[in-house]
DNA sequence: CTACAAGTTCAAGTTAACTTGAAGTCAAGC
DNA sequence: GCTTGACTTCAAGTTAACTTGAACTTGTAG
């Protein structure tokens, strides 16, 4: 009773490779119990903790950013339905603000490209305010 | 008439560092002119072609992709309003079905994260169908 | 008992989109 | 004429999120 999953029915249930779930444990968004012979099991709970990553990556998280949020989750028992839903609370209004820049950026698609606007000194397409700092490499200045 | 403007010019006028300026040149996206020094003299007109490179950005087309569209503009004369518009005509099609994702992940935030179903065999959430294949490391199986 | 598949670690490679650094040239003000 | 800043090229570094490869060990089916 409460049979352990081997790496490889994990990888097969969640699509997630062998390779990327060690990756995952190393960076502390999942972990796993050892057989004797150094091989990793899991607990079925698994499953759902990956289909929460896979989740937020969807909507644009970082793993650095789900590793965040996976922390708050209680070390102590399996996380319940309650506790699942509670993270993913501020969510909402990162995907609202999202699809708000791609229907602001849909329109410009007619309006904005066509006409006169999109010459970066006055088109506030090319230059969105609500966009979030990214670090490391990339055109931060209009970007972020 | 007609003043060239030199790489920091475009830089400011952008927003965009004169590595980058170099790095799309080096790339195909941008082209430039030389000074009798060797310095790059850029067009005016280059200004609202780094615009349509930040805004495709915005819409998630990689570099590439966007040089691919670049190509299609007619290479002997200054493109028109008419030239640019032509381009972004795919490109609505594929803000919408980013905006249809992002609201089913908005949906399923309440619905499908707190119940039952976020066990990656049965959510369609955690599986959506319509995503772009990407190449190199990710999860490319769930992702894409 | 012997294959052979599956697992392990650890280091190094991959992709996109740039940035940074080194080493040298050019231009403008005093 | 000299200093300072802008510019050049070319090679190498950066970040995220993994993958791949090497070298070994374990588990299992026949």
């Amino acid at each position: 009773m409460d049979p352990m999953l081997t790496i490889t029915d994990v990888s097969r249930r969640s699509g997630v490779a062998s390779s990327a779930l060690r990756f995952y444990e190393e960076r502390g968004l999942i972990a796993s119990e050892r057989a004797g012979s150094g091989h990793r099991r899991y607990h079925r709970s698994i499953l759902r903790r990956i289909a929460f990553i896979i989740f937020a990556q969807r909507i644009g998280l970082t793993l650095e950013e789900i590793g965040a949020e996976l922390a708050k989750l209680p070390a102590d028992r399996v996380p319940s339905r309650r506790d699942w839903s509670q993270l993913s609370g501020e969510w909402a209004t990162r995907i609202d603000e999202r699809i708000a820049e791609l229907q602001r950026l849909r329109s410009g698609l007619t309006e904005c490209i066509g006409c006169g606007c999109l010459s970066i000194d006055r088109c506030g397409l090319a230059n969105p305010a609500d966009v979030a700092g990214r670090k490391g490499p990339g055109p931060r200045y209009w970007l972020g």
